[in-house]
DNA sequence: TCATGCGCTATCCTTTTTGTAAGTACTATT
DNA sequence: AATAGTACTTACAAAAAGGATAGCGCATGA
């Protein structure tokens, strides 16, 4: 078990915001969590994850600046684009799982009225 | 190792968005990862997060709602407020302490010139 | 009595986020 | 030639989130 010194708490607090900077907000963490299934064009990515082109936009070039899913073109005429997760992007899998478990566990809680 | 296929996905699509639904946004992890150091009142927890009265009011009220943290009113005469950790709030530590792991990793690499 | 601290709430305003609808460029299909 | 599908981008709008400032009721200490 863990101490929680107020000193400790001020580095955790610190090491959280730096995971929100990059996969905060409402779409980051569910497009890795779709893309898991494998590597996705750019409208296949908006169905399943049920986000708007502009939005989706934005997210992925935010996840590639931050090196988590790659942009690949392919030599198609209409060019296709594949998005897939990085390597690096694997370092996620544990706040991944956790939150999966945690939001499955809670969901449970709820309907079994709290 | 866990497959990844769409219909896995999906379901973990859901129970992300559900915890996203509970602790997200910039400030309920923050909040809650201070008070891992002890209980606090009002005022001290708005200055140790830097969180306007104002927003630490509501994210408070709803960490309350959903049984993360619990109010508890002195019997001092000016009253006196004590936020603290509830044992469901608990439940969250895997993912908080994922997310503690990956933040701190992270700043690292980004540190060492990416 | 006046300033100070506690625990907020109210008001107002700016920023950020998210969404909608439409349009662009290109190509294959009908 | 018209339609549709790929991958986006742009313009505009609405909503959500966040923040600054002030103030209120209460009590203690100077």
């Amino acid at each position: 078990m863990k101490k929680h010194t107020v000193e400790s708490c001020a580095k955790a607090k610190l090491a959280i915001r730096d995971t929100l900077d990059v996969v905060g907000g409402k779409w980051k963490l569910v497009l890795i969590s779709v893309l898991r299934s494998g590597k996705k064009g750019f409208n296949e990515l908006s169905r399943e994850a049920g986000i708007s082109p502009r939005i989706l936009s934005k997210e992925l070039q935010e996840l590639e600046m931050n090196g988590l899913v790659s942009r690949k073109v392919g030599e198609t005429k209409p060019v296709t684009v594949q998005y897939e997760l990085t390597d690096y992007s694997e370092t996620l899998n544990e706040v991944l799982t956790a939150m999966e478990k945690w939001g499955n566990q809670h969901r449970q809680k709820i309907i079994l009225g709290n």
